[in-house]
Formats: C-alpha cells, sequence, structure tokens
DNA sequence: AGAAACATACCAACCGGTCGGTTTTTATAT
DNA sequence: ATATAAAAACCGACCGGTTGGTATGTTTCT
C-alpha cells in the first residue's frame, strides 16, 4: 500500500507572480533560485523542502545558492517574503483599497477564490496559512515573520472597513480591527479545510455562511 | 542568531486523555507509544516526529515499537485516531448530544477554548488543523484519516442544529451541514491564527464576531 | 588583476527500518 | 504446583539513504 495521493500536477504560476527578466546573470540565478525555492516550500512545506531539489529545479548549484543566501532560513523568508507580498498585494490590498464598499468587494475576493481564479490550488492550500502552521510553534524568526504578513494583512481590511463605516456602507459599530481579524482567521479555516476533505461544494456552503455574516455588517 | 523559539513546556495531558491502567505489560508499553508518539507529533509535526524520541519519551525500544506496529505511519495514525475521538467525543460530541439548543452550547464550547480551559495549549494549536494541514496534500491515507474526522465533527454539530430546529431554538431554513462545515472552518482558522499571532486579545475578538453569527441562526 | 559568481566533492548528523538474539509470558502436560 | 516448550514481547547494533552545510577550486565579469 501506497501513502502517495494521486499525482497533483505542478500548479500554474499565476502571471501576478511572474518576474520580469532580470538584466544581470547573478540576478537571473537569484530569481531563480527564489521562484525554485517558494514552488518547494509550498509543495512540501519549510523543513520537506529539500535543498537538491530547490538546485535540481533552479538549475542552479550549491555553490550558487550559498553565495546568495546564508543558509536555509535565509532562502525560505526572502522567497516566502517576496510571493506573499505579491499576492496579497494583488488579491486583497488592490481591490480594496479601490472602493468605499469593502462589504462587497470582501464578496467578490471570496468568489473568486472559490471559483479557483487566484492560482491557489485548493488541494494544496493557501501558502500563508501551510507556513503558518508548520513554523509558528517551531521557529521563532518564522512566527514573527508571518504574524507581521498577518498584521499587514488584517490591517488593510480593517482600513476598508473603516472607510466604509466612514462612507456609510459599513454599520458605524462595527470593530473594523476584529472582524477583520475573524474575516482573516475564517478565509484561512476554510481554505485548511478544503485541503483535507477536497469536497468543493463544502466551500460553497461555506462561502454562503460567510456571506450571511458579511452582509450583516452594511449600514 | 537562534531560530529557537521560548522554550515551551510540555503541555500537561488534559484527565479526559488518561488512560487508565491497562493489565499486561504488553498493552501497558503499547499505551505508553500511543502517549509519546501523540504527543511528539502535537508537537513536531508527523514528518519531524522523530522515532528516536518516542522511544526515549517512552521508554522503549526500537524492537518493541516494530513489534506493536508496522511503521511510523501506522504509529501515528493509531495514536492521532485515539486522541482525536477522545477529544472531540468529550469536548464536542457529549455537550452538543445533550441539549436542543445547539447555539448556547457552541458559544460555550468556544468559551471554553478560549479560556484554556481544554488543555490545548494556544501555541501549538489544534492538533487535527495541525495534521490536516502537514499531512494533507502530501499522504492521501492521513488525507482520507482526516477528512472522516472533520467529517464526524460536522455530522455531530449538523445533528446538534437539527434537533435545535425541530426543537424551535434554531431557525428553520438553516443549512445544518453548511452552518456547521463553516463552524468547524472558523473554529480551525482561529486557532490557527492564534498560533502565529500569539495574541489572545484577537481570540477574544474573533469570538466576538463568532458569537454575533452564532446568534443570528437563532429562531 | 581582482572580485564576484559559481561549481563540486565532501562531511557529520540524523532518519526510518531491519534483523538476529534474548527475555518474559502463556499454554499445556504431568 | 511444577516443568517445559512454544509463542509473544522486547532489545539494540546496524544499514542505506538523505539532510543542510562547508571548503576548496574554477569560471565569469568588471
Amino acid at each position: 500500500m501506497s501513502h502517495d495521493p494521486p499525482h497533483i500536477p505542478l500548479p500554474e504560476f499565476p502571471p501576478y507572480l511572474k518576474r520580469e527578466r532580470p538584466a544581470s546573470r547573478a540576478e537571473r540565478t537569484r530569481q531563480a533560485l527564489l521562484e525554485a525555492a517558494f514552488l518547494e516550500i509550498y509543495l512540501k512545506g519549510f523543513r520537506a523542502a529539500s535543498l537538491s531539489d530547490i538546485l535540481e529545479v533552479s538549475g542552479c548549484t550549491k555553490g550558487a545558492l550559498y553565495h546568495h543566501f546564508t543558509d536555509k532560513h535565509a532562502l525560505g523568508l526572502a522567497a516566502l517574503g517576496d510571493a506573499f507580498h505579491r499576492f496579497l498585494d494583488h488579491n486583497w490590498y488592490q481591490p480594496l483599497a479601490g472602493t468605499d464598499d469593502p462589504v462587497t468587494e470582501l464578496r467578490r475576493i471570496i468568489e473568486r477564490h472559490v471559483n479557483g481564479e487566484l492560482g491557489v490550488d485548493p488541494r494544496l492550500g493557501c501558502p500563508i496559512n501551510n507556513l503558518s502552521q508548520e513554523m509558528s510553534p517551531i521557529d521563532e524568526e518564522f512566527r514573527l515573520f508571518l504574524s507581521g504578513v498577518l498584521a499587514e494583512w488584517r490591517g488593510h481590511i480593517a482600513d476598508a472597513l473603516e472607510r466604509g463605516k466612514a462612507a456609510g456602507t459599513v454599520r458605524a459599530d462595527v470593530d473594523a480591527e476584529g472582524v477583520a481579524a475573524y474575516i482573516v482567521a475564517t478565509h484561512q479555516g476554510v481554505s485548511g479545510m478544503l485541503k483535507t476533505t477536497r469536497d468543493i461544494s463544502l466551500a460553497e456552503k461555506c462561502a454562503h455562511s460567510y456571506f450571511d455574516y458579511l452582509e450583516h455588517l452594511r449600514a
């Protein structure tokens, strides 16, 4: 009996995660390492991520790796910080920044997730959540890094909610920070459950309850 | 610079996870292995869990381990299945089974979690969630096992909601299964976020939104 | 020429798992 | 109750494989 899951094809990199071709050769290998590292860590987690595999995928060698990064930690943090910021900026920060009706915009964002439009493989889950769960209890540096990412994420949602309150689209008694925390947590929870059940109908049902809650915030 | 987190003392085993003294010596070593394995896996995750450490903690040897279990997988599944079922039965199934007012009971259960009364270290998170996140994408056997645990969990909540509908404490138009899924997912999400932020005030704020949502289900 | 960028052979530590041998328990016969 | 043989339970040295990291040498760019 094998423990291997049915073959999972490598997820396509969504276009906004693609980088423009860098000029110098050194920078090119650096980017190749970052990209391969992110993919490997996303697929296997940080601890199980193999440097040899990263080197194979990126086409680099150990010498290049340890020339650009001090150790596995530094490589991982660089790769993740980069990818996380791009993803959140493109899918959350920018949409939220452009509206005074955050409830409607949050619904859109969730819908895009459920519909699989964001290039996040539901079987693999949200990489931010994955890393949080794996590394927070055992590595303080990772925990602080991820805690910062989550705080920034909540901050952008809270800002949008505050603007909604000012614009009269959101109830005035809403605790923006608390609701932002709840929204992020729920989002992570649903994507986590999906990873295990692989039952898309569950995601749709959850989204329904999710929307019920969000509508409840309207002025 | 060290990546180690500040020292985390071993969590106390909540009493309902303690086992009565088994009679035979063989059964005693089996239980010692299960207990040590659960603790080690809870602390480090399955892949990072070290058999040598499990043996040291349990006071057993490799020979004993591989006499009782075919391999690491079997040991892990046995240890986790056992612990999960006890935990859920004591903290969720039994309380929910004894009421026709599931909303009030769910509030109580959440409150107990937030207050740390259940012996779950918020820094380490919910073990079911931890294992789900780590193993689901890379091991089909684990995924199916965890998927079953989650389904059972949702099932007990859905049953309680249905009883609430019949008893008139829950709105008749509530989709019990969908809401149960949402409740479990949100619960996992909050406990996951707490693991990274370590900010208890966030848990309280999330609980507030959580309760808002739950109250919204009342008839 | 000198520095930055890379390549490769190598290392100790650890991993899960195996296997031949020893001890303890159990079943049976007396 | 005791002897004994078979089976279950346990022990621990050992194995091949992988890991992250290093040291030394070579190529490429400025």
